[in-house]
DNA sequence: TTACAATCTGTAACAATTACTGTCAAGTTA
DNA sequence: TAACTTGACAGTAATTGTTACAGATTGTAA
């Protein structure tokens, strides 16, 4: 039993943390720390770099926010930690989120002697839109 | 070089590209642009980190090898372009080949607008040595 | 208050990759 | 053949995303 009052979370809450917490929350653009950073400085305009990416280590460590290396140029950061799937727009670059049934046999990798932590499973093609765009150029 | 070989690729063949194209060819080790410097340097003192990329960047757009980003610190190649996954050992580093059934609906992506180029399913995790060797540390 | 630890900002360092420049050799054309 | 053109080369500078570090600041507890 708590002694005094429930820890809502169990690191140091401050209000860049907060900020950056908030902005992650229910987005899907899969921002980088660039995106995060430029974001956040609107509220901190002080805010410095190195802040957002020690909080974003110490989401993902947590297990509070993905990694994603779907993007070779950056890394991109995912609030929604459920299993799910990326593709990559080639044309637009946007990130959008799959789900998707993929039944991976992780049992048959765990009899053959690996451990599995996480697969990440990461399409490159076209999204609709620009799929579209496409089209209509030819 | 002789104009069979200018024929047998749709690139002109070089002794530098050939060096390349031959480290590569059967490489299980996913190398990484370094990897491919070191080794080629050996046989060429001389050459040059550009020419590397420019290589690597030719082979990739000619279909040849697959830059492969599960790796977040550094693209690797993988001479092997026919469908199959990677794991990367969170210990050891290494990237190892999984050919595994991984069955993904691609007709229902393109059914819902999207077109798909190709599609990477990056595990991580331990490889059997290095799950093994942790067994025992415990 | 004082002490301490954690977090902050600002900036330097780093590493992978890309871009640029001038040189050279091979191929092409006159 | 000679003059021109092309493309690959080495060498290096520039760029970019990320990490590391130093000192200032904040919050908490004794």
């Amino acid at each position: 039993m708590p002694r005094r009052k429930l820890r809502k979370y169990d690191f140091k809450m401050t209000p860049q943390r907060l900020a950056i917490i908030e902005y992650l929350k229910n987005n899907k653009e899969h921002p980088s720390a660039l995106d995060v950073f430029r974001a956040i400085s609107k509220k901190f305009p002080t805010i410095s770099f190195a802040t957002v990416y020690n909080t974003l280590e110490m989401l993902k460590n947590k297990g509070m926010v993905l990694e994603l290396n779907i993007d070779p140029e950056r890394k991109r950061y995912d609030p929604d930690v459920s299993p799910h799937h990326h593709l990559k727009c080639t044309k637009c670059g946007k990130v959008l989120d799959i789900s998707m049934d993929l039944p991976v046999d992780t049992a048959q990798l765990e009899k053959r002697g690996f451990s599995i932590d996480r697969i990440q499973v990461d399409i490159y093609g076209k999204c609709p839109p620009c799929k579209a765009k496409q089209k209509e150029e030819r």
